[in-house]
DNA sequence: GTCTATACCACGATAGAC
DNA sequence: GTCTATCGTGGTATAGAC
């Protein structure tokens, strides 16, 4: 549709129904969230008609999934690509743990640094929308990242050759949750962080902290799951 | 008003309508998330007037409260009580991070493998309030919450004494973070981590996975943030 | 004090007119 | 493509029964 030579007559036309829809969908489901917004509350902002949304999207979760997937797939494209670059510039084998947790992390400080695509707020509906009890949710963001995943986790792999798999793939789910919920949960704990709104405000500075954390546990030596010596393993005995 | 000698009389009586509604709320906010959960649905489970919610708690969002608080308080306070524990059998200076770190996973797991007080659902329902963007979730959790941070942060600090105060606060919101969305999105990431269910379904081997990942970051050398030397920083200067 | 019945307004969704 | 009207359901408030 948007792809036809008739196209071209609308970029002196104001923004399209669709798009205005999606940029004011975007803003409040940031602001309250997926359940707490409501369809009136986005065509008001959008000075659209409350029916226009399932006219141009068929639901609100279908809206919800579009304002999703704009900013989603190329983040996650961008990834890929950087991944790749990675492994043509060196041998596969040969890159190491940072780059690749680079490759996961510089994306989503390009866009958290980009007002235009949504800035930071994006990443935390993100986050957010990672720990929603929505089965439309949960579907969706597993197809969008399955592939990522599956890439990064066998670069991975390849950098990290002793650790077992499925170790890997528990410290990757690590991983993914604790930049979901750091970029999601910011101003929720900055009164127990104790931290200054422009610290908390900076983004950039908060992956930079992360990545470091991260690739530590990462790296760090497979624990014995099974007999005595870990911290968990003496207490738990008298926790029965 | 329980308190009173009359009490006795109704432990032949049936559950109270409050605690009928309180169990019933919790379960089908454990499953569909607070939004989701209407008030119809869980007076119904419980057998009792939608009215009796407003009679009782007040508010849907008192109510929530009064789901969280029941179980939170307890886990809290049994993590201040170790934590005490361990300080008075040792020095204060002399207790180890990862001594600390249990205290704060142990009452987590009594509490997932105990199905009468929620279970591990109830750990779910926990870590995705953390990152709703609702105000009055936020600062409830918050008030809830910060006594205990601060007293593992003081413990943290004389473990780490070389930590600057400021990197610590970081790492115990990354800690934070991680636990609770590690706990809310188990089922969330099945497939892409490729776990089986038994495996995803044992919240113990979960955390014990994870509290060595997290030791280590958390023991891991003070990045630094300004100057060249770390892999964010190579791919950064590019990203621009 | 507890509990019930009921009314109120906002919500998501949709059919049908223009 | 856009709009109006309408339906079933949501949280909330209150009057009144026990």
């Amino acid at each position: 549709m948007d792809g036809s030579v008739l196209s071209l007559l609308d970029l002196q036309a104001p923004v399209a129904t669709k798009d205005r829809i999606l940029d004011a969908a975007e803003a409040l489901f940031m602001e309250h969230g997926y359940e707490a917004t409501s369809l009136r509350s986005i065509t008001g902002a959008a000075g659209v008609n409350l029916a226009a949304v399932n006219y141009h999207f068929g639901s609100k979760e279908e809206l919800f999934q579009a304002v999703l997937t704009r900013r989603l797939d190329p983040m996650n494209q961008e990834r890929l690509d950087l991944l790749a670059a990675l492994e043509s510039a060196a041998a596969p084998n040969a890159v190491a743990c940072d780059r690749i947790l680079s490759a996961m992390f510089i994306p989503a400080l390009r866009l958290a640094r980009d007002p235009q695509r949504g800035g930071k707020n994006f990443l935390r509906l993100l986050g957010r929308a990672y720990a929603d009890p929505a089965p439309f949710i949960r579907t969706f963001l597993s197809g969008q990242y399955a592939e990522m995943i599956a890439r990064f986790k066998a670069a991975f792999g390849r950098a990290l050759p002793e650790l077992p798999k499925k170790e890997l793939s528990w410290r990757l789910h690590f991983i993914m949750g604790a930049l979901s919920y750091t970029l999601a949960g910011t101003d929720a704990l900055k009164l127990i962080a104790e931290l200054t709104p422009a610290e908390t405000g900076s983004d950039e500075m908060l992956l930079r902290r992360l990545a470091p954390f991260l690739l530590a546990g990462l790296q760090s030596p497979v624990p014995e799951l099974s007999v005595a010596g870990s911290a968990l393993d003496g207490e738990l005995s008298q926790a029965r």
